[in-house]
RNA sequence: GGUCUCGUGGCCGAGUGGCUAGGCUGAGCUCUGCAAAAGCUCCUACAGCGGUUCGAAUCCGCUCGAGACCUCCA
């Protein structure tokens, strides 16, 4: 029995509305697709939540043995800036400010989105293809659309037809909207003269003279519009029905809902059975946007360089901070917040450098434990369970990480001797710790930050710590505290344990 | 204006129709030569007003407040 049929998964799947169990397309496999960054500006801590989200979402889904395909894409053309005629994508307006070919903007950003990715521990996707590389797909796709009259040219550019596509499907099914009310509440933008309806969205812009970013086409030079490089991607290697679709909240309307309406027009199904929504990070309550001006660089957070933070955090700190709320509710930001999320992270962390270390030096069975012991091993079990079950309800970290404070108290207490390890089952005890190690490490990937910690300073400070042992036998107390007071000075805390052993942290 | 979400203790944040999440902060205690760490104990909340119910913070309605989307955003 694999575990994902032992804990099955249950979702909010934001197309329904509703809770729903997870059944994947083709058992024991899973096909997500998850919008990636539009590459013209360094990625801000709003897009990393997103990003955070979907990589614990596609670790879990690993860590309950399933195989799984996770693709994101890089955005790297098509991005049109205002639904206008005059409508010029991110990238090329980038390149032509910075004076840069584009793709040493694509190139730039891109890095810096690895590298922001890297240090938050998110792992790569298993394809991270990119808009650029599926020009012909693109095209393709266009002229299916148009085929099928579901999409128009007019004077170089190819527009989906919304008002045709409505008739024998719901667009708005995924925002809940319907197209009178968006025809009707929909601004009226100048220029817009080329659209038969303004809900109308762009398949292919023609290029202007002064455009960069150009490709031929069937309908003259030009590129490609912003909602269909999703489209093509995620058909293209997760087949015209795939499992799941993630993004940010922001997302859902309208380019979710552009590409339902695209991939169902083009391939005549529903391309997607669950769609998960991220929420959004706030500041002071208020979105983290790009255009709000109010986003932090995760570089500036981990400095601490931003005029609204009072000292840098680490981003293993940042991750657990982010993973402490559920992933569909807002997050708020603050000094206060982050210091708590700092000490409670530095807990667990402890714990499980304890765990790690930890064996158990005769084993028991359960069934001669005494009652205290069993008592202990049940409780351990119950732990064990809960993580499980919070992580298949919905992906739930914030619960998760309650459990995992819990197993961290037990941990301490056997680490104190109040507890004692010939008192548990041994298949319990070995299970508890695979899964503390494997919740905080896989599934949460939470690591250890070690501080720049190396073998020989290790060394070097267990050479103090013999001094520092011998000093206190003799009871040179005066020159056992200079020992800590100075390691303590420059950033390194002993800690002397019950049994005349010590250890050290590295403070950051 | 339309659509929708949310309002939880000093702070951050889960969650459920009845069985006091958790973290941080604060107070006290224990262990330590002293620290640090850890353990134990205490501080019992759910915007307001109605309604449904044996019972609601959890369901329904209204009021107030905050936010998101409707236009580029993860």
């Amino acid at each position: 029995m694999k575990l994902y049929e032992k804990y099955p998964i249950h979702l909010s799947n934001s197309l329904s509305g509703e809770k729903e169990k997870f059944e994947s397309i083709t058992p024991g496999f899973v096909g997500m697709y998850v919008c990636g960054p539009t590459v013209y500006n360094y990625v801000h801590l709003g897009n990393a939540r997103t990003f955070l989200t979907f990589d614990t979402i596609s670790r879990y889904f690993r860590f309950l043995e399933y195989k799984v395909r996770y693709v994101r894409n890089i955005t790297d053309v098509g991005h049109l800036e205002g639904d206008v005629d005059e409508g010029e994508d991110k990238i090329g307006k980038k390149a032509r400010l910075e004076q840069l070919e584009p793709m040493e903007i694509v190139k730039r950003y891109t890095e810096d989105f690895h590298s922001v990715m890297r240090q938050f521990n998110i792992l790569p996707p298993s394809i991270e293809p990119s808009a650029t590389g599926h020009i012909v797909e693109q095209i393709n796709i266009t002229k299916k659309l148009i085929d099928l009259g579901l999409a128009y040219e007019v004077n170089g550019s190819v527009y989906f037809d919304v008002k045709k596509y409505n008739q024998s499907h719901h667009y708005g099914i995924l925002s809940g909207r319907n197209i009178e009310d968006l025809m009707e509440s929909g601004r009226d933008l100048d220029s817009q003269d080329e659209k038969r309806e303004k809900i109308d969205f762009a398949l292919w812009k023609k290029a202007s003279p002064q455009h960069i970013m150009r490709w031929p086409s069937p309908w003259g030079e030009g590129f490609p519009g912003w909602h269909i490089e999703c489209t093509v991607m995620s058909t293209k290697y997760l087949g015209e029905t795939f499992d799941l679709h993630g993004g940010g909240m922001d997302l859902k309307f309208p380019h979710h809902e552009c590409e339902i309406a695209q991939a169902t027009g083009a391939n005549g199904k529903t391309p997607v059975k669950y769609w998960i929504h991220s929420n959004m990070l706030t500041v002071n309550g208020q979105k983290m946007s790009k255009s709000l001006g109010n986003s932090f660089l995760p570089s500036e957070l981990f400095s601490g360089s931003h005029a609204l933070l009072q000292k840098g955090y680490s981003p293993m700190t940042v991750r657990f901070f982010m993973l402490q709320s559920h992933y569909s509710s807002t997050l708020d930001f603050s000094n206060d917040a982050l210091n708590a999320a700092e000490k409670g992270f530095k807990k667990i962390s402890n714990s499980l450098s304890f765990i790690k270390k930890m064996t158990q030096p005769i084993s028991s069975l359960k069934s001669q434990l005494s009652s205290n012991g069993l008592d202990l091993t049940n409780n351990m079990e119950r732990m064990i369970k809960s993580c499980y079950e919070t992580m298949s309800d919905d992906f739930n970290t914030a619960k998760l990480i309650a459990t995992l404070f819990e197993m961290s108290s037990t941990i301490n207490r056997i680490k104190d001797g109040v507890l004692f390890t010939d008192q548990i089952d041994t298949a319990t005890f070995n299970d508890f710790k695979s899964t503390y190690i494997g919740m905080m490490e896989e599934v949460l990937g939470l690591k250890e930050e070690t501080g720049g910690n190396n073998d020989l300073l290790d060394g070097t400070i267990n050479v103090l710590i013999n001094l520092r042992k011998k000093v206190r036998t003799d009871k040179n107390f005066a020159l056992s505290d200079k020992i800590r007071d100075d390691l303590k000075a420059i950033g390194i805390q002993l800690k002397d344990g019950k049994d005349g052993e010590m250890s050290y942290e590295i403070e950051s």
